[in-house]
DNA sequence: TTCTCATTGTGTCATTGTGACGCAATATAT
DNA sequence: ATATATTGCGTCACAATGACACAATGAGAA
């Protein structure tokens, strides 16, 4: 089935070769990890070994294996973090997605020559998740295939590969959703945080301008935060009150939702 | 590898000969099929032929089909309806989803012997899609493997196979979502309605009691109704006016989202 | 030290949205 | 004609929201 040329990669080739044993047939998991760092949001993307062109950190999913933990090992894998918020927004399941010749093309340049029935090159429908993580904390890890990562900015994003820039756009379109019924800032966040610095997180998610005031008499009311007796010091002009989240009701929250409603 | 018996039941046969040619392995659908009519919320359920257990209608997806086509053959197949609110509301991967010994005791008892590596017992992932149906206008299609379907009423649900009710509460969650933000009602009341058939669609999706003229005035502030020059006739007491949806304010507020927000 | 000034904390005010409810109009059954 | 249940429309109080005013703060400049 499998002709073998001098492959360039040894982790790849491994993977072409027992990949067909242990991953589940036709299915992937791919994640849109969004970073934010004082205000900017990024995404974090990969480099194709031999085009122009960039795709989202994804994988595939073995066969005793979750998706969810699919996608966690992905994330672990990419930015080194455990703890984040992970969650499947769609899954794309189109025959277009995906186009045979050019999967061919690339492992020819591998040095890899596969029977066209080889299973990494069939039609695969994948599970999207988007993560939030904040971006100072990441370990950039060169990983085994040496792969370019790269925090991409929203407003200047690259070509990409297949349909990965649709599902950047749905996982942007989900997030904000989201933002309206659940709670977010945790793991994205610092421990202690000012209002400003949860507002701004808003108002780049969601790329709108809040008003200061109207904004904190929203958040204080959905009853999720906890004044602390503490002030951001070294800052110009004056001190910002320090907040943190409160646990419990911020689980809850992600629980029961935020909105009103009948 | 495969053994066969007397199979009882020619088309499951066929399926289970050719279905690894023609589909696209570890990827099923199931949909939640919701039935409206007259105040009665209900899900087409189907009976399992040996068991005293239900599941929800599903299918597996043909290597060169869309998992969105598959979902809308088998609503076809089920209720012989086209034009539906259909919509993707999530994909369960997890791995004690499935259970390899059922199946291979069903099908023993269907009078096939299937190798324990076959396609048709490995693990799946299914993508799940909920419909909105006038549950009159389906036709109960006895269909070639004769199933039982079975409209089954909300608050009195039987036992599932598999994870099927965890899918079914799931379906029911996302579409309480939905109409947070979403106009509802399309496809599934005639084309002229009155405000309170509006109203107990939204009381029984919801499974609360909303005030009559609150309700009212909500829906007209949405924009998308048009109200018509004409009663109902032949019911007991006033006559209700009758009501269409505007399509095109329908539509769009489908894509942008009824609520205010940020 | 004192002053400047950008920024924060708190509050006001008008407008809008929402929940609860009153009452007259209407159509059927008697 | 009368009773009755339901609809259409409106009112009222209160909560939520958007726009904005003003004092307090604290670092840096004078």
């Amino acid at each position: 089935m499998i002709e073998q040329k001098i492959p360039k990669n040894e982790s790849l080739d491994a993977m072409v070769k027992v990949g067909e044993n242990s991953f589940l047939p036709s299915v992937s998991v791919d994640c849109v990890i969004f970073g934010f760092h004082e205000g900017e949001l990024k995404v974090l993307l990969i480099k194709h070994r031999y085009r122009d062109m960039w795709s989202l950190p994804g994988g595939f999913v073995s066969k005793d294996e979750p998706c969810d933990a699919a996608a966690y090992r992905v994330l672990k894998d990419r930015t080194g973090l455990t703890e984040v918020f992970l969650q499947q927004f769609f899954t794309f399941g189109d025959t277009e997605r995906y186009t045979k010749e050019f999967h061919i093309e690339d492992l020819l340049n591998d040095g890899l020559v596969i029977h066209e029935n080889h299973w990494l090159i069939q039609r695969f429908v994948t599970v999207g998740y988007y993560a939030l993580v904040d971006f100072l904390e990441v370990k950039q890890i060169e990983d085994a295939t040496s792969e370019n990562y790269e925090w991409c900015d929203l407003s200047n994003l690259p070509n990409f590969i297949l349909d990965h820039k649709k599902i950047l756009d749905k996982a942007l379109a989900s997030l904000r959703l989201q933002l309206h019924y659940q709670p977010i800032g945790y793991n994205l966040l610092p421990e202690k945080f000012t209002m400003p610095e949860l507002q701004k997180l808003y108002e780049t998610l969601l790329d709108v301008k809040l008003d200061r005031r109207n904004f904190q008499r929203k958040m204080i009311g959905y009853d999720i935060l906890e004044k602390l007796d503490e002030t951001k010091k070294g800052v110009p002009h004056k001190s910002p009150n320090y907040y943190k989240f409160n646990l419990e009701k911020y689980n809850k929250a992600l629980e029961q939702g935020l909105s009103s409603g009948w």
